[in-house]
DNA sequence: CGTTCCACACCAATAAGTAA
DNA sequence: TTACTTATTGGTGTGGAACG
């Protein structure tokens, strides 16, 4: 029987991330797999309505049958993608094969988000499947940094300890290699250089009953201190999953009582792994029923589909992109070099109060070469239009800093893509186009002409 | 519809390294 | 030893989405 490979994910599709994923997949599993220019292609149905699921194409295997994507979203902590290999499109009670995390940091921009940050993800979906193969992919962007800090050791060592594959960055087989015993992972980190004064160290102490780990985990007067959950999370499934099996206390946490509740993250992993909070009661936590939901609503489902039918119908490209929100984004220059954004025109200014300084930075940005035009878009739900066209008039920063340098004589527009509603017309001429919620395709009175050509394409691809 | 949570990356402080 | 530079650490800034 031929299976269909299911990727399940809350980011944008990206072709090399796919091939990555797909090439992976092959190799584990030894299902022969060729792998050519991989395009994704919106599906429509009978009535020329995207049926919310993307099609992968460029592949040939016989043990694959087809390779579709659907937009989903976590319900908490979420890896980036599922992948699931079966006939059906995956229900909530489906077991996906892989959980696979995707970063674009290296050690040398933070340690934070290289290792700690994301190593929560890995100990969450532990409460929902026990099998899974867990996978944390880096695309870098910039060079690896040649020697790794002793934090990025630390970090990959005790994911390593927890079964989880690295993909995509070179792994020194002296250092990168998984702790034996809990004795090793103490002294591995309590030889490590202590931070600045007024930072509280994370150190590891261990009596015959007990194992005290110190870490700030109070910020913004709430339990939500990212890095350190991340941290303390991983540290604490390390210890537990080399058999480590009596009390485990977090101290210098910094919080109060009233900081622990039951439906946050890190509550819900102390609950599971039996950590104490120091001088607190831990209280009954709130696990969430599902792991995941196809997702509905959000405003990225316009903006990845138009970005999607772009790329793939079309010789216009992204220059930008920033469907997530916080995600790190790269601008593309003219040499085709990415650069990261600045978030400020004069920092020193914005700190002094001057919020002027903001550089809004659109939803995605889109060149069309034929017409010489780049596109402005920001991304909105259709109930929230009004604010999307009001935020078009941000613009001059990006504009003047970034693309009439790299791109002189290229004409610049602005345009509001927009997702929800079963509306099947625009009034407004600053919408570009409207992905509504039955699938149909909106085009706006003066949409892009990039826009017309690649809905034309699409339509003309699946009605030929 | 204001508040809380979450995810991402940035950055001040300072220990460690290095040249004189 | 001292003055300066580089590397490393964990806390902080920010904005979107979920929550109630």
């Amino acid at each position: 029987m031929t299976k269909n490979l299911w990727i399940l994910t809350e980011e944008r599709p990206k072709r090399d991330v796919i091939h990555n994923i797909l090439f992976k997949f092959s190799k584990d599993n030894e299902i022969p797999c060729f792998i050519d220019t991989i395009r994704i292609l919106p599906i429509l149905n009978n009535n020329n309505d995207f049926s919310f699921t993307y099609e992968v194409v460029g592949f040939k295997s016989n043990k694959i049958n087809q390779i579709f994507i659907k937009t989903i979203s976590g319900q908490s902590s979420f890896v980036d993608f599922l992948i699931f290999y079966q006939e059906n499109e995956p229900k909530i009670e489906d077991t996906p094969v892989y959980g696979i995390e995707e970063t674009k940091t290296d050690d040398a921009e933070s340690r934070n988000t290289g290792i700690f940050q994301r190593a929560s993800k890995f100990v969450y979906i532990d409460f929902f499947y026990t099998d899974i193969k867990k996978v944390m992919l880096y695309s870098l962007q910039i060079k690896q940094k040649e020697s790794q800090t002793q934090t990025n050791i630390f970090g990959t060592k005790c994911l390593l300890t927890l079964g989880v594959e690295i993909m995509g960055k070179k792994l020194d087989p002296k250092n990168h290699t998984p702790f034996k015993t809990v004795d090793e992972l103490i002294d591995f980190k309590n030889s490590m250089r202590r931070p600045p004064k007024g930072n509280v160290p994370i150190l590891i102490n261990k009596t015959n009953d007990k194992i005290e780990v110190s870490g700030r985990l109070f910020k913004s007067d709430s339990l939500s201190h990212d890095p350190n959950i991340g941290a303390l999370s991983l540290i604490c499934a390390s210890l537990r999953k080399l058999g480590w099996d009596k009390k485990l206390v977090i101290t210098e946490h910094g919080l109060s009582q009233r900081h622990i509740k039951g439906n946050n993250k890190f509550v819900q992993i102390a609950s599971k792994l039996n950590i104490e909070f120091d001088g607190l009661q831990r209280v009954a936590p709130k696990i969430k029923d599902s792991y995941w939901h196809y997702e509905k609503e959000g405003e990225k489902l316009g903006t990845i589909f138009i970005h999607l039918v772009v790329e793939n119908f079309t010789k216009g490209n992204s220059l930008f992109e920033n469907h997530a929100g916080c995600e790190k984004g790269y601008f593309i220059t003219k040499s085709g070099e990415p650069i990261p954004l600045e978030k400020y025109q004069d920092r020193e200014k914005y700190k002094n109060g001057d919020k002027n300084q903001i550089v809004h930075i659109p939803d995605l940005i889109l060149i069309d070469f034929d017409k010489s035009e780049i596109i402005n878009i920001e991304g909105k739900k259709y109930k929230f239009r009004a604010n999307g066209i009001e935020e078009l008039n941000n613009f001059d920063a990006i504009e003047n800093s970034y693309i009439k340098p790299n791109y002189p004589k290229f004409k610049i527009i602005r345009t509001v893509v927009l997702y929800g509603s079963t509306e099947e017309k625009i009034i407004e001429i600053e919408v570009g186009f409207l992905l509504n919620e039955n699938g149909k395709l909106v085009l706006g009175i003066k949409a892009p002409d990039l826009f017309k050509v690649a809905i034309k394409n699409l339509l003309d691809y699946w009605n030929s």
